[in-house]
DNA sequence: CGCCTCAGGATTGTATACAATATCCAAAGA
DNA sequence: TCTTTGGATATTGTATACAATCCTGAGGCG
């Protein structure tokens, strides 16, 4: 009865599971993760998994109120703006990057990830999330620049976690337009274009999340 | 002798003291941080040492090899010249934020920010990395968006980290005319000018930290 | 009936004990 | 002399024990 891959460290087993977890929309937004409990399921002690679930609040996915816990993060309206914001100037520099500097594995990898993603069922919420992140992350990796990655990673995540509270998914019709307009600009090596492309992409999703949340505009 | 402030939890005030101690360099970049050796010198078991050098490790100062302890993050030329890409952008997307919606609050702390950047005696380093963190970082703020604060504290840190390892400090004459400029357009609510000034800044700045990099190899 | 008080239990925070892994040096062999 | 190997030592990784804090609810008092 094996919960997770086994890495050489118990930390990083319990990482990849709870990441996994919360990125699939199994642990709800606003869900309380208990240290004891989540142990014993996973049959190890308290320390690692109190190391994973530092690390998951680090990088946003769960918050932590001091003597009570951590629960998965539920972002406010105030915060997606702000999230929507940053992603629109990041995915432009990532998309226009990769376009400049992207190899030929790059280009079959986007391909594959796109393909990928337009053959997920349309009811299949958490296959297109997963995949979706996994198109975005290829045009991050594609940029070949580390900080970026680093940094878009962590928005990347935010956004599948918003997706989740929204229950906002890929139906709208543009997006598969607009996902091969992006990859088809890269391709290219426009890098205007790319850039351009990627931004009217953020700017096309973000209304609809902020609708589902409560907030015009 | 109290090695640090107390906030609430033992970990927090072990990670602020830390943090100053690698962004005012007192801990070379390279160092190697044992836990036994700092949890006796600041009087605290190893758990919540543990956690504050996870949580930098998450931030990117430090570097954490499996079995084998956590050191001062060494920054290669290209991590560096990535960081300096990514920050032009989100520099320059958080200085256009501020000019559109810093409050009378922001412009005052900015004023006496950048005053007291500009006071610093010339040959302080410390003073002089700490205050020009402390601008930049007043210049988010002013920005009024969550997640791009949290992204640019990273990339502000990585940038203190990459200036003691290179010894190069805010030596360039044309720094303060620069950082005069961003403020000034920030104040003008002049959005485009003060994205402008900021990337400017950075461009001015980039080349001159590549350099020394090259030479300290 | 409503509100306050205060145990009791449960959960997180910290400290310590134990296990696993890496580092280093000295001795043996080619 | 150089290389290798083995174990002693030190350090990190994990588990467990103890302390501090928070939540709950029953009971008393106004």
């Amino acid at each position: 009865m094996t919960f997770f891959e086994r890495p050489a460290l118990v930390r990083d087993g319990v990482y990849g599971h709870l990441r996994r977890a919360v990125l699939d929309g199994d642990i709800a937004p606003g869900e309380r993760i208990g240290e004891a409990e989540l142990g014993e399921r996973l049959g190890v002690s308290r320390t690692p998994i109190r190391e994973a679930l530092m690390r998951l609040t680090q990088e946003g996915l769960l918050v932590s109120e001091a003597n009570k816990g951590v629960r998965v993060r539920t972002v406010s309206a105030a915060e997606a703006r702000d999230t929507y914001v940053v992603r629109e100037e990041l995915d432009g520099l990532a998309a226009a990057l990769a376009a400049q500097t992207h190899t030929a594995a790059d280009a079959d990898a986007l391909r594959a990830a796109l393909a990928a993603l337009n053959a997920a069922p349309g009811g299949d919420y958490r296959a297109q999330t997963r995949l979706d992140l996994a198109f975005h992350q290829g045009v991050t990796l594609a940029a070949h620049n580390a900080a970026l990655a680093e940094l878009a990673r962590g928005l990347e995540q935010r956004v599948a976690l918003i997706k989740h509270q929204t229950r906002t998914y890929n139906a709208h019709p543009e997006t598969e337009a607009q996902h091969a307009a992006i990859l088809q600009a890269i391709l290219a090596r426009d890098a205007a274009s790319a850039r351009e492309a990627a931004r009217q992409h953020v700017r096309t999703f973000a209304p609809l999340v902020m609708q589902n949340l409560g907030e015009s505009r």
